[in-house]
Formats: structure tokens, sequence, C-alpha cells
DNA sequence: ATGCCGGGTACGACCCGA
């Protein structure tokens, strides 16, 4: 089984794009971030067309989330628990029967965090409190579970082609780094590190030349439950996606599994 | 480089991203 996370930056604008690499690669379930839509407005048709099921969870004009599914949903939940005042659409997670049993796939968009000196820094390190909070409750089940998403977190400075630039940035903060440690510990692990330990990027800027510079950093992350982790058997950064017409900063990244 | 792209809203600029 195939199962990919790809921040796609406005469903509306990225359609085309969407439906070209869905052709093309046909992973099983798609994890996309900033959909930038309401569920009403959202592009339904071409991709049910394609052979997926499909759960949203969006608002208007920012963030929001969705799941795409060749395998129909058993379960799906919405929205992050633990704060009734955040209406920000950043969390959407499907259960699905496979023929090896159950998998629980919970798709993330992880707040930036900048600038460091708004409210906008405090409300990333609680929404990890959170979110920590929720896969501990999540772990206790003991089944194949993949939190996946725009983390919008450089784990360590290999995960970035300049670390000494994103020196003070929310995305590199101590304080962000120790709740990522916080969330590891709990017995997640990182996919992409489990199988490689070379500099690789997920997201390159618009600006700047970054991506003709390969100035690029990681933070869209696969990490595994214990049962998840056992059935990994590769995983891919579509980083080719970057350099067609009209992409997104983010490329999309792929877990394989025994499922 | 507290905004160089690029997407959102909505039709003139401003908000937001990482």
């Amino acid at each position: 089984m195939r199962i990919a996370t790809w921040n796609i930056n406005g469903i509306k604008a990225r359609l085309p794009l969407l439906l070209l690499w869905l052709k093309q690669e046909s992973p099983d379930i798609v994890c996309l971030q900033e959909i930038k839509s309401v569920d009403e407005a959202f592009p339904r048709s071409e991709i049910e067309a394609l052979g997926y099921n499909l759960e949203t969870h969006g608002q208007k004009s920012w963030n929001g989330v969705a799941i795409l599914s060749k395998l129909k949903f058993d379960e799906v939940h919405r929205g992050l628990p633990g704060d009734d005042e955040d209406l920000q659409a950043r969390l959407i997670e499907g259960v699905f029967s496979t023929e090896g049993g159950v998998v629980r796939v919970c798709n993330i968009y992880l707040p930036n965090g900048n600038p460091v000196d708004t409210e906008k820094f405090p409300y990333k390190l609680r929404w990890m409190d959170r979110l920590i909070e929720f896969v501990e409750a999540r772990l206790l089940l003991e089944e194949p579970f993949v939190l996946l998403g725009d983390f919008n977190l450089i784990p360590a400075g290999i995960d970035a082609h300049d670390p000494a630039a994103w020196w003070g940035d929310a995305l590199f903060r101590p304080e962000s780094l120790e709740k990522w440690r916080r969330l590891k510990n709990l017995g997640l692990t990182d996919a992409l590190r489990s199988v490689s330990s070379e500099p690789c990027y997920t997201f390159w800027d618009f600006q700047t030349g970054a991506w003709r510079r390969d100035a690029g950093i990681r933070i869209d992350h696969l990490m595994l439950s214990p049962q998840a982790a056992d059935r990994l058997d590769g995983v891919t950064i579509h980083r080719d996606v970057r350099g067609w017409d009209k992409p997104s900063d983010h490329v999309p990244v792929e877990g394989r599994f025994t499922l």
C-alpha cells in the first residue's frame, strides 16, 4: 500500500497538477494540506473519476486538509481535540480496512508559527501539545497508525540546505524541536530517517531561485507507530514534481507499506 | 530580503505562507 502526503498550496490552482500526478503514480491514499477551499467548493468529480473516495475538512481562504483513498473510509475524524475555540482546519483522520488489518491515517497541517514574536508561535506550541495528547491516545490502540503531513518543522540541521539561515525561525526554534522530540519519543518513527541518512528536502521556496539552487528544507513527514514502522518498505520524495509546470512549493512524499 | 513568488479574496491591494 502506498500512502502519500502533499501540501498542494491551493486545490483550485493545483487541480491540473494533482490529476496529472494521481494518473502517473496512482497511490492508494493521498493526504493533502492547504486546500484553501470550503468543503462545498472542493472539485470532487475529476478526483472521484480516478477511483478515489474523498473526505475534506476545509475552511475559507486558508489551511484545509483532505484525504483521497481508493479504499472506502470506515471512519473519518475532523479537527484536533483540546480547544473548542480553535476553528482552523488542520487535521483529518481516516480509518481503513486492508487485507492485513486496519490502518489509521492522520493528516495534519501543523501551524507555521511565524513570526515568533506574535501569538502565532504560542499557538503552534499549544497545537503541538494537543497533538501529543491526541497521539498518546492513538498509540494505546496499538494499530498501524500513520501521522503524516506538513509539520512545518525542520527536525535537524541535515534537513536544511542552509541551517544557519533558519536560526530563530519557528520551524527550527528550540521550543519547536523540543515538542517534535516529545512527539517522536512517544514511540513514533520518522519514516524517511529510518531508511536514509542523506540530506533530502520536501519544500523549496518560490523566491530567490530556491529550487534552482536546491536550497530546500525537509518539513513534510510520515511518522509511524511501531505497528506501522514494522510494515514500512520504503519512502520516496517525488522531487521531480517541483520542476513541473505551475508547481506547489512542496512535493509529494510517499511511504510504501506491506498492508 | 518583516516578502524577491505565488495563492487567496475580489477587482485594488492586502493577507498569508516558511
